[in-house]
DNA sequence: TCTAAATGTGTAATCGGTTACAGGTGATCG
DNA sequence: CGATCACCTGTAACCGATTACACATTTAGA
């Protein structure tokens, strides 16, 4: 791998004058430019981002937090910030952080230490190294967070109990999610304000995590449970998705015999049968706009709002009934 | 952000005592290291890994190249490297390449210019640089890749066959991947060579990717195009998901009028109904031991065989017939 | 034509670490 | 008692880039 060093002998000029060719600035004379590129072709030279980035005390990486990447929702997420960040000029590096794991901080270290422009991050205790790092909450957002991109929950938790009430409910059963998660309570208040001033018959399940196993035990608990029921609304589609399963194991007709409604719209909620009903998060936007938000941050630009709020839709498939006419 | 300076003075001693202290080579009074770890303590003091990096040309960091992140295979994958990863203290920068895509060498001078220490690519196109860095190809391999972590896709195509031939196949459609996918190529391979000696009737039908759009296509197609089928043998559970579906929508039922098998044992294909028969790929073996390898191999410790091959396993669950009694 | 500004270039300091090397101590051994 | 060696420490070179500064040359303006 060659150096600047090599660059400029080959080049016959000093490595002053390579690096002002390389970053357009000071002054180059047209001849110098011209053999500093020659000598770049021929060496198949491009510069260091180690060296630079130990000059400059910031690098083109950008850290990138995640609770449990295995979960879904995930990489679509993902696939939105790499998008935008590679379109800056970033790249991304990579963290796993199992739910309610201290590693957060470890990682918020590690990025330090790596001289990241910033962070992205969807877990919720990396309050270190907050002043030396711009960082950008995603997805769970607490309110003390500055700078964040995040969905409005709940406006989504309304759209699908709304959704429910609409097509004859009967009695429901809400399952909500872990109530650590900011977002899985939003989405709760969300949902009891549209039933609580109607008589629909509810019951709450509160769950621990957005786990698979858990999903296929809370669906044979909920039945058990609570016996016959006429509507669910899910925390997530891993939820809807394992009590549609269930509800067809014990032979009941989804949606004419119960109805689900889920969260997120994962891809693979159009690949069941029946195409799962569910609020759709925008997941690859959340991705893409906390990216570019970040980006913006680090380069100084002024910014209209640091928190920005994207809007879940709801995407109807086969999991409800027919909407019922008033 | 303190720097060794700042630490080497209030301790009272040289830079060079305190990288040895830190590193734990050289000699260092009982005396000495204790100042330089109060000091340490004291300014809260980590070591910027950036300057280390410059003067070891090397770095803890393993670039990651995928095809198509939105892939519900790799979560698994990306956690079982991130894990392992992270086991040996090293950290990982993400390159997605859309498939198709010439981004690939892109990433691979990123990853050179980054002093990354090795590359992890279930990318085909990576060729550049791999003198300078150490690559383990994972997942989709080639004959030329020297270091490799892979599944034996003819067994699992094989295994895939069996089970349908072993349960009443009738005219059975496979739905084979990108030819230009190696590993899809084997499994097709270990299909056939069930298939062949007996006189199953089949048809092929052969993919351009594995979307889900794709998926969803074929699915409806493989109906128009055939009419009756009795099992369907597909090259993902994307695809055996989609064929489900549909079969379910045109009133089939599943297994007894078509059965499915898929390939990959998605964590969503336990949340289908009925459950979806499929072979299980290690996913998160795969990643797990592909980054162990790599660092092995950054490590230089000597290795015994340079290509793992692990094994796929047939995941019974309820989307094929019962077994026929010879 | 003289001066000031614009242009072009190289030298060397700098970023924050690691480590070769030189130099100093005290203990051990012949 | 001098040599050898283990132990300990600091100075300075080095990794590969950027850039402040000094200096030279050309151009422009009056």
């Amino acid at each position: 791998m060659a150096t600047i060093k090599e660059v400029a002998k080959l080049a016959g000029v000093s490595v002053a004058t390579v690096s002002r060719t390389l970053n357009k600035n000071g002054y180059v004379s047209e001849n110098a430019r011209e053999k500093v590129e020659a000598a770049i072709k021929e060496l198949e030279y491009y510069p260091n981002e180690v060296a630079r980035s130990l000059f400059q005390k910031t690098s083109k990486m950008i850290g990138l937090l995640l609770p449990d990447i295995s979960n879904p929702y995930f990489p679509l997420l993902m696939k939105g910030i790499e998008e935008s960040a590679r379109e800056h000029g970033y790249s991304i590096i990579l963290g796993n952080v199992e739910e309610g794991s201290e590693a957060g901080n470890d990682y918020m270290t590690l990025f330090a230490q790596q001289n990241v422009a910033g962070v992205l991050s969807a877990v919720e205790n990396t309050l270190s190294h907050q002043q030396a790092m711009p960082v950008v909450m995603l997805d769970r957002v607490m309110e003390v967070d500055d700078y964040a991109v995040y969905t409005n929950d709940v406006k989504g938790g309304i759209l699908a109990a709304q959704a429910i009430v609409d097509r004859d409910p009967g009695k429901v059963v809400i399952i909500a999610g872990p109530k650590t998660v900011p977002g899985a309570i939003d989405r709760l208040i969300g949902v009891l304000s549209v039933l609580n001033p109607t008589n629909v018959e509810y019951e709450i399940v509160e769950t621990q995590s957005f786990s698979i196993k858990e999903a296929e035990v809370t669906a044979k608990e909920i039945f058990r449970r609570y016996g016959k029921i006429d509507s669910v609304i899910a925390s997530n589609d891993l939820f809807a998705l394992a009590v549609m399963k269930e509800a067809q194991r014990r032979g009941s007709r989804v949606p004419e015999d119960i109805q689900v409604i889920g969260y997120d719209n994962i891809p693979f909620s159009q690949l069941v049968y029946p195409g799962l009903t569910t609020i759709s998060q925008p997941a690859f936007q959340v991705g893409y706009q906390a990216a570019d938000l970040l980006v913006r941050r680090i380069k100084q630009k002024d910014i209209q709002n640091k928190r920005i709020k994207l809007d879940p839709e709801l995407v109807v498939r086969d999991s409800l009934r027919e909407r019922e006419e008033k």
